[in-house]
This record gives C-alpha cells, structure tokens and sequence, in this order.
RNA sequence: GUGGGGGUAGCUCAGUCGGUUAGAGCAUCAGAUUGUGGUUCUGAGGGUCGUGGGUUCGAGCCCCAUUCUCCACCCCA
C-alpha cells in the first residue's frame, strides 16, 4: 500500500550533494576544535524531561519536543477532574523524556555524572543534531546541527579568548567573512540594578536589541509596556543611544554604571577580552554590541554572537559563559564557557553566497566500463585493488549495460576519468583511459594510470 | 501563539472570462548510434489539479471548511 512520502515539517533529507558539502563544513569545524585541544563525546537524543525544564526559559521550555511515554501512558491520569487537568499538568504525567534542545544542558548534566572521571578544566567538542518544536521559516529548522565547544572548570578570560580564535579560524578556512558581536550579561545585570528593575532584565535587552530596527521611540512604547517605570526607561535612554569606538562605549558605559559592582566588572571582563585580542593576529572584526541579549536563562559572563557579513540569516554561531549551570545538577562552583556552531545555517549562507567549492563534490576518481566479458572482469577487480591501495576511489560499473548509459553515470557522479579495457585493450594488455573533461583517451598501463591520478591530487 | 502567500507530472512552474481531451521546461526511459558520454534530433511513460463540501448546464479557476507548506512576527543556531 503506497503511504505519504513526506517527512514531518521543519526537517530535511540529505542527499549525496548535501552530504558532501556538510561534511566538509563538519570536517573544518572538528579539525579546528581538536587543534585547540578539545576532546569529543557524545550524548543521548533523549534526556529526562526534568533535565531539559526550566534551563532555556519560558519560550524554550515550550518548544522542547517532548516523548510519549511508552505502555499504558494515560494510566497516571486522573481522568475524573477532566476539568482542571491541563496540558502542561498532563504533559508531566504522560512524558518524562524529551528530545534534546541543544548541547549545553546535556553537556552539564555529563559533567555532573562524569565527574570523578574528568580532569579539570575539561574542553569538550560536540556535534549532533537537537530538536525545537519551533515553528519552521527560512533558516529555521526543527531538527538541526549544533557544533559545540566549550571549557569547563576555569573562570579564565583565557578561554573566551580561545573561542574568539577558534570561531575566527573556522570561519576563515570556510571563507566566510563575519563579524563577532560581544557583550557581557554583567553589564546587562548592572544597567537593571541601577534603574532598579534587576527582575526585567531580559525584557529590557530584548527591548533594546530592537532599537535598530524600530527606533528609539518604539523601543521606548515596549519598556513601558512591559512594565518599566517611567523614571527607568528615562534613565536608560543614554544606554540606548550609545554609539562611538569600542572605548568611547566603555568609557561612557563606566560613568553610567559606577555605583554598580556587577556593572563593573563586566565591563573589566570586557575590556580585558578587547585587550587580549590585540595580541592574536585576529582576521574577523570584534564589535562590543550592549543590544546583544541572547535569550538562553543560563549565561552569566560573557556573550558572543557571529552573524556573516553579505548574507541575513540570523546568527550563525553564539554563546557565552555560564557560571552556575552545573549546580541544578548538583555540583556547584564550576563555571563554564562555550560556543555553538549553526552548522545548517553556515551551510545557507555558503550556499546563498556560492562559496562551494566544486571539487568536494565528486568522490569517485576512476570508473571501469562493463562489458561483460568474464576474464575482463576478473582484470578490472585486480585493476581496482591496485589503485585503490594507493589511495584512489575507483569503481567498476557492475552491469554490462549500453557505453552510453555507463558514461551518462560517469557524468552525473561527476567522474572525472573512466578506464575501457574491451577485446582490443585486453589483447594488447593496456588500458584506455578516458579525460571525461577534455574527451581525450590515450592506451596507458595500470603503472602510469595510477601516476597520473595520483598527480592529480 | 499572531499575521500573510501558496498547494496542478518525480522537480520547477504556466493554465486567458468558469467552457471540449489540463500544458511547458528539467528529469526518467527508449530510438537515431551493436566500442565512446556530457552539447543534437525523434518518441514514450507519467495527473483523483492537497482533501471535503457548496454555487453552476459545466469548476484547476468562484465560495466555505480543512490540512499541509512557505514567508514574516515572537524567539533562536
């Protein structure tokens, strides 16, 4: 019976094309994470529900796919108050696994149970798909990669330097021109104390991220909308306003926030950061953006956000420093930062911008035309596992059909060279190799064949 | 959760004012060509026009509902 071919919304299939081009993006991040020497694992699809609850906030929580228990799962329901069950009362009764949100979380609770088996600061990389129940648009997906790496157990400036080089190399060996936006939760935290409105935090960045775009008078409607005292949001309009170098911010910033401890030493983190950069060789421009918020709850230190330059898709790689993310779990004092790579929007924006590179697309070097003939079969096999030894992908079309149909498959795997051995080749013991590019053939032997797409290379 | 566009062949899409048998390009297969492809020419297969109802002598087209999908907001990689 012929069922529906669709796949549910927001998810994709990948073919060999798609594959290939992922793969090398996968293949430059991973390279450039382990030369800064972090170290790989892995975790589940699924964690506990409670796990993944109340990290991300409000909106996060909503959007965490959860799993239906397994059996009897409506059997914890108290079907007889109907009336006052709702559906997150229930969700907790009839689902106690989620898929995972992203690689953060799962990475604390890791290194709660790991513990007494890590050394510490640990730096782990980790690269697997997570799952939002978002509602799908351009450049957002249900089902995703995230590309992490982060340092546990150092409070070390250090580290957000480290990360700093690592997104500016892995960009810079995809080719890819970005800006690194930078702010610190501290200041964000000082900016609410001293306006007296420390519980609206995320409001307020939220409000401001928005300036750009709608105005000062427009952000201005949503503070107080959103519950902000006249006198606060007169109070912020110096913050909002703040334009000029990076020290022209700073120094306006630290006026502005001198009676904030918090403030402070945000911006002391800062302008340490700043300051280390300048000993780096950096390729990609730093901007402090004060409008950069993210929304994740956890972040307590530093922010970062990289969006590429000629291409609006959102952010392509964010992070920050978390300083208590381990201690829900049970293991406090142990800070930690990271980054997340948003390996299927880098594959956008390489896309959008015609930044791949044709040459990672074929993977068969050499095909072996078929002609059915038994003995020439038999050379062909041993043919292959010369070539292959030295490293070279070959293949032997196995059905003896038609040249035409032979090439037409060399052409669309985008075969570079095909080799014909018929009667005539086998009796004068040589091979006819095929430039399917130039059209050019020439007899050459198994020896000088293996030369010529080993020079290749 | 809020708002807008769309659904016609495997894919991308035309389809006039509502009018006979719903089209094109690409892809697939076959032939021109029994040892030479990608560029040529000829032909073929492929459709419950998303689904259900309504208006009409007659609906791919108009109306209602429903579903899926894309885009924007929110939020995010």
């Amino acid at each position: 019976m012929a069922v529906n071919t669709t796949i549910p919304k927001g998810t994709r299939d990948f073919s060999p094309i798609e594959m290939l081009r992922r793969n090398y993006i996968f293949d430059i991040i991973r390279k450039v994470f382990q030369k800064y020497g972090f170290m790989p694992i892995e975790t589940p699809a699924m964690e506990n529900l409670t796990t993944l609850l109340g990290k991300y906030g409000e909106e996060g929580d909503r959007l965490i796919f959860k799993i239906l228990n397994s059996g009897d799962f409506m059997s914890n329901v108290n079907c007889d108050d109907k009336e006052s069950v709702t559906s997150t009362k229930i969700t907790n009764k009839i689902s106690e696994k989620a898929l995972r949100y992203d690689l953060t979380v799962p990475f604390a609770r890791y290194v709660v149970q790991h513990q007494n088996e890590i050394t510490f600061p640990f730096k782990r990389y980790q690269i697997q798909p997570v799952w939002r129940a978002d509602r799908p648009q351009k450049g957002r997906y249900r089902e995703f990669y995230q590309c992490d790496v982060d340092v546990i157990g150092s409070n070390s400036l250090l580290n957000e330097i480290e990360l700093i080089q690592i997104i500016d190399e892995v960009f810079q060996n995809l080719g890819l021109a970005v800006i690194i936006k930078l702010n610190n939760r501290k200041i964000l935290s000082g900016i609410a104390e001293i306006i007296n409105e420390s519980s609206k935090i995320i409001d307020i960045t939220v409000a401001i991220d928005k300036f750009e775009k709608i105005g000062l008078e427009k952000v201005n409607e949503e503070l107080l909308s959103k519950g902000i005292s006249p006198e606060a949001v007169k109070k912020l309009q110096p913050i909002i306003l703040l334009s000029g170098s990076i020290e022209e911010k700073i120094s306006n910033l630290k006026s502005v926030l001198n009676s904030s401890e918090i403030g402070l030493k945000g911006i002391e983190e800062i302008e340490k950061i700043i300051d280390y950069t300048k000993k780096i060789e950096l390729q990609t421009c730093i901007d402090f953006d004060l409008t950069l918020a993210r929304g994740l709850n956890y972040y307590t230190g530093a922010i970062f956000e990289v969006k590429a330059k000629d291409h609006e898709i959102g952010s392509i790689c964010g992070g920050g420093r978390y300083d208590d993310l381990t201690g829900i779990f049970g293991l406090k004092n142990v800070s930690g930062v990271g980054v997340s790579f948003g390996a299927d929007r880098i594959y956008d924006v390489l896309l959008g911008l015609n930044k791949f590179n044709d040459n990672i697309e074929n993977s068969t070097e050499i095909m072996f035309v078929n002609f059915g003939d038994l003995e020439i079969e038999k050379l062909c096999l041993s043919h292959l596992v010369s070539i292959r030894k030295q490293g070279i992908s070959a293949e032997l079309y196995p059905e003896s059909h038609k040249m035409k149909k032979q090439f037409d498959y060399a052409n669309n795997k985008k075969i570079p060279f095909v080799a014909i051995i018929g009667e005539n080749e086998k009796q004068k013991g040589v091979i006819m190799l095929k430039n399917m590019t130039t059209g050019e053939q020439n007899e050459t032997s198994l020896k000088e064949l293996i030369n010529i797409l080993t020079n290749r290379k």
